[in-house]
RNA sequence: GCACCCGUAGCUCAGCUGGAUAGAGCGCUGCCCUCCGAAGGCAGAGGCCAGAGGUUCGAAUCCUCUCGGGUGCGCCA
């Protein structure tokens, strides 16, 4: 039940109706028309900018469209009032029982009023985190499993059939590295001393993989070169911190349907395949590229490479796919992971990237562009960096890996579902600031705290009910007679539920799931304030004393409240609370 | 040098495929608890939306340029 659509449906109807009777040419565009709340609530419920936009295509005055409309939008029975304004805007007053019917509405849908078929099933692929198999998840990657996973829920909720994908960077030199870091922690395992020499991972994690290693294969690799442990302790310990991973991400709620390997890619033909896709369509070829401008590296020579023409796609150079030595280049398995995404029949790709892989996204864009012949749209979301502070004060060291603060400092810190609010209260690409003792404030300053209060004083009213003796499950209060909510503020609550599925709606078409948490400290805002109204004014307060029938209307809507609160913390994979501790 | 992101109240940030008088929190000023949770609410002050052009009935939003900040730029992924 999206009102903004119905009354959307009742102004494309009366544009229609009078296309019919001739004051109207017949096959107006009518995309541009749009039905959405005003920004100054005196205008009205709701405003639409048909006259307007339909101005030019019909030859005629904004004003004059607009006298014509108006008498066919007010005969509606929903429409108490509709009148001219501006420049041609039309304000459409709602009548009371079109908000009344709100709470019970919500109350019969659940958590899934808001959902919206939108998607209209079409398949999504969101990859996410794909961080190194080379140590646990820190704060960066954590902003990125969290919008992630967000963004997968809100396009699952918009009606998409959504894959949450991770793409394991298991096949190049930096799991080698892993390895013979490994192999170090695996000698002390063994009591001998060792130094890790720069280019190796020094951190406390590994100790216990080596240990592990110690135990499965003994002296086996005791000196021993290189060629004969690296290719095994490499897949031993990739699948170590592989397991690592899952488990951080599990602590934050996040839970893969696919990961996938790029090792996988190698010596199968799939890299060969994906190239040879591209090199039928006349995309690759050998050239020499020229040094970057104004910061010319210190040894740069010209040389001759394999290229990707990915400028033929709106790229700024075209890009090499193989390495002066022949082998390939990162970019190469990246092609073929994404032409493995574009065989698997997905509708939309999209790729969520730490900001430091900017740089990254034109060719990868360029790539999937002509590898499904521009018919797979892939959009690139970039997390911004996260700056943690504690006490005020730029805060950097971990406790568990001794050099960058990892996910499980967070999750261990202040739980999951705080992180992942957190996470959420800033556009994707803007950098966050996440204080520790911030975050765990129990302020208005603090959203996440501000919400969940909304849903806790929602919930302390039901028990207060209960315990008085009035009825309060769900199936009583949508059976409720909301026809005594008049007031104003009350009006307010219901007409910002009423924005829910458009705003679900806006949110998944942006790919912006932090419009979410937005939205429900705007709707915990209405609640609070209402609730605060009560103290003024007793018939505004939620539990009637000895008058369960008007109790019932009022708590129908605060638990509707709850329920939008609880149906958009689920999008965003946060638990609503029942009491504040 | 080039590309991408950003620039909105003193501070931190929202702002809907372009809509009417640009919003919130913090901070500042003044109010509201014999009252369902005051962990909250109400009111006030505070803006050349970095700047200049352009498109449009209409621009914080789209285009161009300038300034300022961040990130990235061929055998690292």
């Amino acid at each position: 039940m999206n009102l903004f659509s119905e009354i959307g449906t009742l102004v494309t109807d009366a544009i229609g109706a009078l296309a019919r009777d001739g004051t109207l040419p017949e096959g107006l565009n009518l995309g541009p028309v749009t039905v959405e709340p005003p920004r100054d609530p005196a205008h009205g419920d709701m405003a639409t900018n048909a006259a307007m936009v339909l101005a030019k295509p019909a030859k005629m005055k904004p004003r004059d469209i607009a006298e014509a409309l108006v008498p066919h939008l007010a005969a509606d029975p929903r429409v108490s009032e509709a009148s001219v304004a501006g420049p041609g805007f039309i304000n459409l007053r709602l009548a009371d029982s079109v908000w009344q019917a709100l709470p019970t509405a919500i109350l019969k849908d659940g958590t899934a009023f808001g959902r919206s078929t939108m998607g209209q099933g079409q398949k999504v692929n969101v990859e996410y985190v794909s961080a190194n198999p080379t140590g646990p998840l820190h704060v960066g990657h954590t902003r990125g499993a969290v919008f992630g996973d967000a963004l997968a829920s809100l396009l699952d909720y918009a009606g998409y059939e959504v894959t949450r994908e991770y793409y394991i960077n298991d096949g190049g030199a930096q799991v080698d590295v892993l390895a013979r870091s490994v192999y170090l922690r695996y000698l002390e395992a063994h009591g001998q001393a060792v130094a890790f020499e720069d280019g190796t991972y020094p951190g406390d994690y590994l100790i216990a993989v080596g240990a592990a290693l110690k135990d499965k294969v003994g002296d086996a690799y005791m000196d021993q070169p290189e060629a004969v442990w690296l290719e095994e302790i490499r897949d031993f310990a990739t699948a170590a911190m592989m397991e690592l991973i899952r488990e951080d991400l599990a602590s934050l709620g996040v839970e893969m349907d696919h990961f996938f390997s790029e090792k996988s890619l190698y010596g199968t033909g799939k890299i060969e395949a994906a190239i040879e896709d591209l090199r039928s369509k006349g995309l690759i070829y050998k050239g020499v590229l020229e040094p970057p401008k104004g910061k010319t590296p210190e040894d740069w020579e010209p040389r001759e490479q394999t290229l990707f023409k990915s400028t033929r796609y709106g790229d700024d150079v075209d890009r090499p796919i193989m390495k002066s030595d022949g082998a390939w280049t990162y970019f190469a398995p990246d092609i073929a992971y994404h032409y493995d995404k574009v065989s698997r029949g997905y509708d939309a790709l999209i790729d969520v990237f730490g900001a430091d892989h900017g740089g990254y996204v034109k060719r990868m864009k360029a790539a999937v562009a002509a590898l499904s012949a521009e018919k797979t749209p892939l959009d690139i979301k970039l997390t911004q960096l996260v700056k943690l502070y504690k006490n005020g004060e730029p805060f950097k060291m971990s406790k568990r890996a001794g050099t960058f603060v990892t996910l499980r400092d967070v999750v261990d810190e202040v739980g999951p579902d705080v992180t992942r609010f957190v996470m959420l209260t800033r556009k994707n690409d803007a950098p966050l600031d996440f204080d520790f003792d911030k975050v765990l404030e129990q302020s208005k300053d603090n959203p996440v705290f501000y919400v969940q209060y909304a849903h806790a004083r929602v919930c302390s009213v039901l028990r207060k009910a209960a315990e008085a003796g009035i009825a309060v499950d769900d199936a009583t209060l949508a059976a409720a007679d909301l026809a005594g909510l008049t007031h104003p503020s009350e009006q307010a609550v219901a007409k910002k539920l009423a924005e829910w599925p458009r705003l679900v709606e806006i949110a998944a078409r942006t790919h912006e799931p932090h419009r979410v948490a937005f939205y429900l400290y705007e709707l915990a805002s209405e609640l609070h304030a209402l609730w605060n109204k009560g103290n003024d004014m007793p018939e505004l307060r939620f539990l009637q004393e000895g008058d369960a029938a008007t109790s019932q209307a009022k708590i129908a809507l605060a638990r509707a409240v709850a329920v939008v609160i609880a149906g958009g913390l689920g999008i965003l994979g946060v638990k609503p609370v029942e009491e504040m501790r």
